[in-house]
DNA sequence: TCTGGGGTCCTAGGACCC
DNA sequence: TCTGGGGTCCTAGGACCC
């Protein structure tokens, strides 16, 4: 039988920014989306105030003004870096990891059952070490399915098992768990997110272990095959495995609202061709080839009172392609078509997809020798990419992307790359 | 003034094939 | 009077996740 680990950081964002940063000690810290629009992570200083995940910041001023909140813009340079430095440490503790998200990873421990302390005692060695040589503080889940072990996660985080960070399922014993699984809301269960915890509700389940409970079948017609293996998971069977080799993408997107709104063309292809850079560069990182270009553009949706557009469009490729060049040419062409003038442009964003790897490349009927040309655009996009690389994104670029591009997005109060750029190094003064 | 971004999986229904 | 059966592929839309 599997058993799974689930171990997740602690409020993440807010906790990285605070592991460089000595004067936020204590302090209640919000982590703010892109443009700094909501809040996407918050501390414990924060969580206790009542304050929920997801509102947009403006409304929080006056509450941050009263309790010192302090806000910080996004800064995915150190949260992938710390997040790669806790994924170190845990691979160490298992030979079979899934890194599940930026702040989650699944660890599979058949086999450990017999270290000092048991499954939780190794689970707390993981929360040492990390706590130890990272200073940031892991949840540990374990239990024998994925589903279980993100539940398990849950309770040590809400201290459900009177457990310190740590609670293992597999050592609780069955009455005791199905009390437990009775005063947990059937909405924190993974896979259970806000329109089935509504349908659930209209047939009486209400808990965990109502669902847990329930006729597989009657939920499996009802919904999907999807909650069915939820309900499985529940029961203990293992119908979801770790997932330990991340999948070459299907689709990849770039979008971003923008700073502020735009209202000509020209605007609108800068930040188009900006954006296919970015997916292109995603592209050529998993040696895929692109088939075909999506384009969306649209006025700001929460001003209804403002005239409304939004459209978007697909083109396939004649013939697949990670040419930077190739597709802003597509990209743009879709642009002109679903352009109209008089509306004031609030968010754009390109999806490539139709992906295959690069090896298995179909040539169009009418390619006339494209062998050379290829070679040429394939030699360029990586000479184009280890610039970029070295001497940071955007360093070589299509003119197509604009140089004055006043529509990016806000960033007030972005700390230092402290892990990542010499410039943000921490510097320490002996008094 | 101000409201994120990037994904996956499943299902239903339509077009089409023999 | 009476109009099959078994399939694949694609797309759009809806659900979920972080």
């Amino acid at each position: 039988m599997p058993v799974f680990a689930l171990v997740d950081c602690n409020n993440f964002y807010a906790s990285c920014e605070k592991l460089f940063n000595p004067r936020l000690l204590n302090r209640p810290v919000v982590v703010l989306s892109n443009n700094d629009g909501c809040v996407v992570a918050r501390s414990a200083e924060v969580k206790a105030l009542g304050i929920p995940m997801g509102v947009p910041w403006f409304k929080l001023k006056d509450d941050a003004r009263r309790h010192g909140i302090l806000a910080f813009s996004s800064n995915y340079a150190l949260y992938a870096d710390m997040s790669n430095r806790v994924v170190e440490v845990l691979s160490a503790f298992s030979p079979n990891i899934e890194v599940y998200s930026i702040d989650e990873s699944f660890l599979e421990l058949s086999g450990f059952e017999n270290s000092p302390g048991g499954l939780a005692g190794y689970g707390s060695e993981m929360r040492q070490r990390i706590a130890d040589w990272l200073g940031l503080a892991v949840c540990v889940g374990i239990a024998p399915t994925k589903t279980l072990s993100k539940l398990a996660n849950h309770c040590a985080k809400k201290n459900f098992a009177g457990v310190d960070g740590v609670c293992d399922f597999t050592t609780i014993p069955p009455d005791d768990l199905t009390k437990l699984f009775g005063k947990i809301e059937v909405g924190e269960v993974w896979g259970v997110g806000r329109k089935i915890t509504a349908g659930l509700g209209a047939m009486g389940i209400y808990t965990v272990s109502q669902l847990r409970d329930s006729n597989a079948e009657t939920i499996r017609a009802r919904f999907s095959v999807v909650v069915e293996r939820t309900v499985r998971e529940l029961r203990g069977v293992s119908c979801i495995d770790l997932q330990e080799v991340v999948p070459d993408k299907q689709q990849i997107m770039s979008s971003r609202s923008f700073g502020q709104l735009i209202y000509d063309r020209a605007g609108l292809e800068h930040a188009v061709a900006t954006y296919i850079a970015k997916a292109a560069e995603k592209l050529r990182a998993q040696d895929s080839l692109a088939g075909a270009v999506q384009v969306h553009i649209r006025t700001n949706i929460f001003k209804p009172e403002a005239p409304q557009y939004q459209r978007a469009i697909t083109v396939p490729l004649p013939e697949a392609t990670s040419d930077t060049r190739v597709l802003t040419l597509w990209a743009l062409s879709v642009l002109r078509r679903i352009y109209r003038a008089g509306y004031g442009y609030h968010k754009a964003g390109v999806m490539l997809s139709n992906i295959v790897p690069r090896g298995s490349r179909q040539f169009s009927l009418f390619n006339t020798g494209g062998g050379a040309g290829l070679d040429c655009s394939e030699k360029l996009m990586t000479a184009v990419d280890n610039i970029n690389q070295r001497y940071g994104r955007g360093a070589v670029r299509l003119a197509a992307e604009g140089v004055e591009k006043d529509w990016q997005m806000r960033r007030g109060n972005l700390s230092p790359k402290y892990t990542t750029d010499w410039a943000g190094l921490p510097v320490v003064r002996a008094k």
